[in-house]
DNA sequence: GCCAACGTTGGC
DNA sequence: GCCAACGTTGGC
């Protein structure tokens, strides 16, 4: 069982919206790499920490958990999604989702100012692989930011 | 809004 | 398959 931490941009998709949705298709990853674990090493009732993004205070705000396995992102063939993709097609979809469902809105979001500081967190992605969209995170690290974000 | 880092595209 | 040009991300 792998953790995982998701990224978005609050203005756009926020941990808000996912606890008023409940469930959701985490849909837009246009990313080869990121894609590819979507499909190839996320896994049913995988834990996901919700990190905000593009915002005042960037840092990881809360935890979710997947349902289900990869399937087809339908945005790519909307062409009045922002996500639209005129090269992905029907028969050979470019683009996977996942479903993850809001477990827990943190009270206390831990900032990326704060994880960049402490040297126990120096080997996360976060940090030395900050555009990735899809980042996997050690279990150590994981129960870690769970525990004190509570 | 700037810009560094990094991903993608396409000509050759 | 290289690499220059270009586009995007995201912190600041």
């Amino acid at each position: 069982m792998n953790h995982w931490l998701f990224k978005t941009e609050p203005d756009t998709y926020s941990i808000d919206d996912l606890r008023r949705e409940g469930r959701c298709g985490w849909e837009g990853i246009r990313n080869y790499q990121a894609r590819n674990r979507l499909r190839d090493e996320v896994q049913d009732g995988d834990q996901v920490l919700i990190y905000h993004s593009s915002c005042p205070v960037p840092a990881i705000v809360g935890l979710a958990c997947v349902v289900g396995t990869a399937r087809p992102d339908p945005t790519q063939f909307n062409p009045e999604s922002p996500y639209y993709d005129p090269k992905s097609s029907l028969d050979n979809p470019r683009w996977v989702l996942v479903d993850i469902q809001w477990q827990e809105t943190f009270a206390k979001p831990l900032p990326l100012k704060q994880v960049k500081t402490e040297t126990r967190f120096r080997e996360m992605e976060l940090v030395s692989r900050g555009r990735l969209s899809i980042q996997e995170v050690d279990d150590q690290s994981f129960r870690h930011i769970v525990a004190r974000c509570r």
